[in-house]
Order: structure tokens, then C-alpha cells, then sequence
DNA sequence: CCTTTCAGTGAACGTGTGTACACCCATAGG
DNA sequence: CCTATGGGTGTACACACGTTCACTGAAAGG
């Protein structure tokens, strides 16, 4: 629990840079990245509003470094999904344990993801949906993987996994703006959703539409 | 396409908060409701900042107006809905058909819908997601009739509507962020999706998951 | 040791913000 | 016709905003 203060300069500078990212994301909790300040995540960690170039160029280029590191976030829980137990049944079990455990671990960019993706500024939201789309895709040949889905066609694929990957994205909002009390229930609906999401594509193709 | 000019004083007043309300949703487009001032409404009615308090205490008091509105909007679409045929395929035709038509009509209830669900100040927020847990139970009356469903519980039955709902708002989202030019495209896409729940559903209880 | 580098400072600018207040004047209503 | 109502105006305030510029002082480096 020691505050090991920072020694070389280029220590504390990674460090002033830091902590005005976790700033920002902080105060962006509330209404958002777009109805943030400058100023308001300047004075957050205690510096000089004109400190701030020092490190961004704008708010925009601070909201794209999150962008990214948030994706490192979620990537991280996409590994620890993978390597897991084989049969389909575990894996919804585990890959929804692994969400909540992450979704809270990680909340700052989680629901950064989730807000941002739709609202926020257009540079940053459009960097949180094209790493969506990307996303999306590694986990079509994740999933591509699986028995009874050989043969599918990419497109149906993707199709899969967008619907997946948005129930996900609506499963982390519920999860992060209710109390954490809530958060047994809310998994509970999360796994029973992909439940059937798996039961419709292991019937797709032998069931006339 | 004649400007009727308002008479009364009343239709005058309406006529004001009207545009108030209709200069907020273009506004908040770009970045958000959260990051809108109400000088910049005020000055794209034409009107002057103080004027805006003869409507509306506070912009969040205007925010839950336009919740109200956007959510007539998306009842008249599943009134729509409703109204058509009976065999499973022509329903999901039909309603990403709907969907797209007022999604485009009234683009800026529907982006308002999707956007602030996740992100806007707090109480807008809050709203928008109380309704749509309305319009999920609501959905799930109707999906109730369905033939091989009579007999869900009905919490699986919410479970799934939440599932379609969440499915189409993030289409709706995809609709409104891209060129009009790829809606073929999105609905496609849509249907593909609704199809894949469709068939999840049908099984549900009959496949030892 | 003496110079250079550079993260952070502090004052200043023009502009945007929410809100208070006294005012105007066309309409509504007796 | 004469008064009262109430949208809308204009001014004013104190404060927050992004960005500029010249600056300081401690660490880096020859």
C-alpha cells in the first residue's frame, strides 16, 4: 500500500498521463465523454488546465487512447473465455461468469464501451464501433469452430455473433447501471440468452423459415 | 406547403415549444443530449436564452419530454406491427420492413431512443431505459399468442423479447450511422437475425441444452 | 559543472454558459 | 374600451470554457 513515489522523468510523466485518463474516464461516467472539460479532468488530478497539451493534443485524442485501452480490456476477457472447458453448455456458464467478473473489474471500460458506442463525440464513437465490428469477426472464427457449424456460410457467421456481441454489449449496461447486488439475476438472464441463442443456431438450416 | 402562420396566442406558445423541442433532438445528434446548452437551443429557434424557461424549467425537463415523444414514435411502429400477417416469415418481413420505414421517418426519435439509453444525464436516461423495459413487456404479450409458446413461463418469455428488442434497437443504431444507401443491407442482416431468435424459440424446451 | 530539455505554472484573452431581473406589447377577456 | 396576462426581449452577472504565451525549476546529459 506504499505510494511509491514516481523517480525519473519519464515516470512521472507516464504517471500525470495516467491519472488524467482515469480522470476522464471517471467524470465521463456520469453524462458522458462528449459533456466533458477539459478543465473538469485537469483539475480532477490536480494540474494546470494548459498541462493537459502536454500530454493530448485534445479531448479527442485523450477519448481514442481510452477507445484503445478499453478494447485491451475486453480482449483480455475474450482470452480468458477461450481458454476454457469444450463443451457448450460450460462455456456459456463460463463466458458469462468471466463477463461479470470483468464488466466489474474493469467497469470504467466496459461501460465506456457501452455508452460511447452510441453516443460521444464522432471520432471516438466511431473508434469503439469499428473495434466492435473487429471484435465481432475474431469471434466468428472462435465460434466457427464448433460442431454443427462447419459448414456455414461467413456471412451467417458474422450475422451469429453480431447478435451475440450486442446482447453482450446490453448484458455489461445492465450489469454496470444497477446495483452490483443485482448482478447474480442479471447473469442468470445473460446465460439463459445465449441459451437460446445456441439452440437457434444449432437448428439453423434444419428448420423450414 | 403553405406556412400557416399560428393565430391564437396559445398556438403561437405551442408553435415555440414545438421547435424548442424539435431544435434539441437535431442538436443532440452530433454528440449527445448531455452536451447541449440551452443558449445553443435557444439560438437555433431564434429565440432569446431567457424566452426558454417559458417552456420548460430545465433542459432535463425538456430531455423527458422528448422521451415521451420518442416513444410515441416507437409505439405507433409496433401498432404497425401488430396489424399484419399471421404466419411467422410474413411477421418478421413486415416488421424489419416497418422498422426501416420509421426508423428514416422519424429518425430523430429513434436515434434519441438509442442514443441516450447508454449515454445522456442521468434522469434521461433513466427514463428512456424505464420505457423500454415497458415496451419489452408489452412485446412479450404479444409474442405470448404465438403457437408452441402458450406454455413459456413468463420469464423466459421476457427473456427473449428483451433479446429481440436489444437486437433491434442495435439495428436501429446501424440504420441511422450509416449511409441510407446500405439500409438493404442492415435489414437483411435484421431479418437474418430475427430468423436465427425465431428458430431459438421454437426449440426452446425441446433441446437438452 | 554547466547547459539543455521539458512537465508543469500562472496570467490573460475572447467566448459560451445558466440564470435573475425589469421591461415590452400584442392578445385575451371582462 | 380598458385592463390583465404572459410570450418574448435586453441587460447584466458570475462563472466555465479552450487556447495563447512567457515563465520556472528540477532532472537529463554532455
Amino acid at each position: 500500500m506504499s505510494e511509491t513515489g514516481p523517480v525519473s522523468r519519464g515516470e512521472r510523466k507516464e504517471r500525470t498521463r495516467r491519472r488524467l485518463l482515469d480522470a476522464a474516464l471517471l467524470l465521463s461516467e456520469d453524462s458522458g465523454f462528449a459533456a466533458l472539460s477539459l478543465r473538469q479532468v485537469a483539475k480532477e488530478v490536480g494540474v494546470v488546465p494548459t498541462a493537459f497539451y502536454r500530454h493530448f493534443s485534445s479531448l479527442d485524442d485523450l477519448g481514442l487512447e481510452l477507445v484503445e485501452e478499453s478494447f485491451v480490456s475486453l480482449r483480455s476477457m475474450l482470452r480468458e473465455v477461450r481458454q476454457g472447458s469444450q463443451d457448450i453448455g460450460g462455456i456459456i456458464e463460463r463466458s458469462v461468469d468471466v463477463l461479470v467478473d470483468h464488466a466489474h473489474r474493469h467497469r470504467g471500460h466496459f461501460r465506456f464501451i457501452a455508452r460511447e458506442r452510441s453516443a460521444g463525440t464522432p471520432p471516438v464513437r466511431q473508434a469503439v464501433r469499428h473495434e466492435l465490428d473487429l471484435v465481432v469477426r475474431e469471434l466468428a472464427t472462435d465460434v466457427g469452430r464448433f460442431a454443427g457449424i462447419e459448414n456455414w456460410s461467413h456471412e451467417d457467421l458474422r450475422i451469429l455473433c453480431e447478435l451475440i456481441v450486442d446482447a453482450m454489449v446490453a448484458t455489461t449496461e445492465r450489469l454496470l447501471l444497477a446495483p452490483e447486488s443485482h448482478s447474480d439475476q442479471i447473469a442468470a438472464v445473460a446465460r439463459r440468452q445465449l441459451q437460446m441463442l445456441v439452440v437457434g443456431a444449432v437448428h439453423w438450416g434444419t428448420t423450414p423459415t
